[in-house]
DNA sequence: CAAGTGCCTTTATC
DNA sequence: AGATAAAGGCACT
């Protein structure tokens, strides 16, 4: 399948899928390959043409955001110059609309942890309780359901490296099961109400929950901030904070109303896009540190 | 090479 | 309410 990318929806298909949003897809000779739901699709992007195998154009559309206008986007998150330097620099990057329940489960995982280590953990629990689907010459799995990991014990998710997150993910897989938590209601909620629901599950703080609104709930206003994300603040935004507060957050780990400052400063400054602007500061930080 | 640091933080306990 | 310590393990220096 073949899609021709116009000019007014420019798309970077490797920024997206390398800035660190996503944790399960590999380059093979030059194409891309992820498991979405139960298939894997295969996908390249050559010029303004994209080419993807085993998914249809309206799902990839819809996967990838493209269904989103990207240029009025990126001029109401433009409100400065070093913001329009990291929008330059990766262009085309988008939000990927994830499933809800890998994206949270992914982000549990991912609370001090390194990118290279949040895949190996999610290759694990993958090949562990996943099904096994074979594409091509690849070997490549699903994502295990709330079902089969709130059935696992906590040692084989030990075993997957996970360590004290194993009892957090756990837990939430067996709140999820049991209760037959719905996701998608969550999107039809406000930002702070679908939060609200969110921070009952273990292992939820408020970081992961912005993760989870907004790679996988259409939450484009969440703004998380991680150490990279208060770094791009302090070098770039501390003139919006007092001096005090710079001097006492850098270098150390946030507390919870610290937090909410920073984020809040986020959501209000950059708007109802600010999770894009997030994502670029993100990116453009790790880039160029 | 050993040891230290950092990692897309949350929770339990004061 | 808000601060503090503890919680895998691995990659990198």
């Amino acid at each position: 399948m073949r899609v021709s990318l116009n000019a007014s929806c420019p798309f970077n298909l490797d920024a997206t899928l390398c800035c660190g949003q996503v944790f399960r897809w590999d380059r093979h000779d030059g194409w891309w390959y992820g498991v979405t739901g139960e298939s894997v699709l295969k996908i390249r992007q050559i010029g303004d043409v994209l080419e993807f195998d085993n998914a249809n154009t309206d799902f990839v559309k819809s996967y990838f955001g493209l269904k989103e206008s990207l240029p009025e986007i990126l001029s109401q998150i433009s409100k400065d110059e070093h913001i329009k330097n990291a929008v330059d620099a990766f262009n085309g990057l988008r939000i990927i609309h994830q499933d809800p329940w890998e994206c949270l489960i992914s982000y549990i995982c991912a609370t001090y942890k390194n990118i290279s280590a949040i895949r190996k953990m999610l290759f694990n629990i993958s090949v562990k309780f996943g099904e096994k689907i074979r594409y091509e010459k690849y070997d490549f799995y699903t994502f295990p359901t709330s079902e089969r990991l709130a059935k696992a014990n906590i040692v084989e998710l030990e075993d997957c490296g996970l360590g004290y997150r194993a009892k957090h993910l756990l837990a939430t897989a067996k709140m999820v099961y049991n209760s037959k938590f719905d996701f998608e209601h969550l999107k039809q909620l406000s930002y702070e109400k679908a939060k609200e629901k969110l921070l009952n599950f273990s292992g939820v703080g408020l970081k992961v929950a912005d993760c989870a609104l907004l790679f996988s709930l259409e939450k484009f206003e969440a703004f998380p901030v991680d150490v990279w994300v208060k770094r791009a603040i302090l070098k770039h935004y501390s003139s919006h904070f007092t001096k005090e507060f710079a001097e006492k957050i850098s270098g150390k780990s946030l507390t919870k109303p610290e937090y909410e400052q920073l984020s809040f400063f986020g959501r209000s400054y950059f708007g109802k896009y600010a999770g894009y602007a997030q994502e670029y500061l993100y990116h453009y930080e790790r880039m160029n540190h």
